[in-house]
DNA sequence: CTGAATAGGTCAATAATATTGACATTCCAA
DNA sequence: TTGGAATGTCAATATTATTGACCTATTCAG
């Protein structure tokens, strides 16, 4: 028995492109693109002794300019705990450079050091082929209408704000 | 200094939506898109004692038929001893029904319990709102541009097979 | 100047999810 | 009957994350 939750189209109030079937093909299709883009730099990251989340630390570093801690916790949304393991590693391996803002001494800009640079552009260029065959066999059209569902979809508040998961303060 | 890796389009070879940003921009977006999407249902998990893990598997066994103990393993690109603890979980709280096939005694159906239905569709529910408004949004057009891009995402080969990360067999 | 708030760092304990590797059972098919 | 497929499990370990408790700087408002 098929899993059903809205009332079936009575007066066909919803288009086609909204029932509960569309929409659960959208949210595979976004666990398997997740799936499958992050999944291609693996073997590089192997090869550093690192994992996924300084793939992500990396690519956001990389291409934000004068990206902070606090930034790269809100991208990220992991704890400060979790994110500086990360940092401290690549840190220590030389592929980070941390200097103060000199607007606010709090604050310490992260970029990457020529070294962290190569390896950043290694990960892209690994996810790059997948994606740039795709949009290619998609087409500029497909493309257009992709990144404005992509961008209504982060559109939204936060679920990790909104909801009451956040019992403190 | 920006980051750039393919040579600037020296005779315009590349559609400008194939360009290195765009393609960043995708790996972003893909990247928030999940962020969002199972993020909203963690507040629900939390209540049963349950992860994204159990999410995923609950997920697949409700919305496929007849799915083994091995179909799930390759949707959800884990290790069998990593489903198993998910599945001996929901199992031993009532959420899963898993039968031998008639047809081939080794293999057994996974099927969900009115208690797994149930719980299903809550985390369902919770995924949908989020995507059925950003669908509204974007229109009808934009959302078969948004199928035909993932797709052809996912069709590429799978990272977890092609590479040589799998180095035994 | 003082105190609150912000930005950042760290230690410790623990949880969730995953891995590799080794074995075992049951069952199908040639 | 033998090989392999499908499943399950034990054990050890890795990665990533959490909560909670502290700590130092620095900024900023009063």
């Amino acid at each position: 028995m098929a899993y059903a939750s809205t009332p079936r189209n009575e007066i066909s109030v919803e288009p086609r492109y909204l029932t509960d079937d569309q929409l659960r093909r959208a949210i595979e299709a976004v666990f398997f693109s997740y799936q499958r883009i992050f999944y291609d730099p693996d073997r590089i990251l192997q090869v550093y002794g690192y994992g996924r989340a300084h793939h992500r630390a990396l690519h956001f570093i990389c291409f934000r300019t004068d990206v902070t801690v606090t930034g790269l916790l809100d991208l990220l949304g992991v704890t400060r705990q979790s994110l500086n393991r990360v940092l401290r590693e690549l840190q220590n391996d030389g592929m980070l450079d941390m200097r103060i803002d000199t607007h606010d001494r709090r604050r310490r800009i992260i970029c990457l050091t020529p070294r962290g640079e190569t390896l950043a552009s290694e990960l892209f260029a690994a996810q790059r082929d997948r994606l740039r065959k795709a949009f290619r066999q998609a087409g500029s059209e497909a493309v257009g209408g992709f990144r404005a569902v992509m961008e209504a979809i982060a559109m939204g508040e936060d679920a990790r704000i909104s909801g009451d998961l956040e019992r403190g303060s």
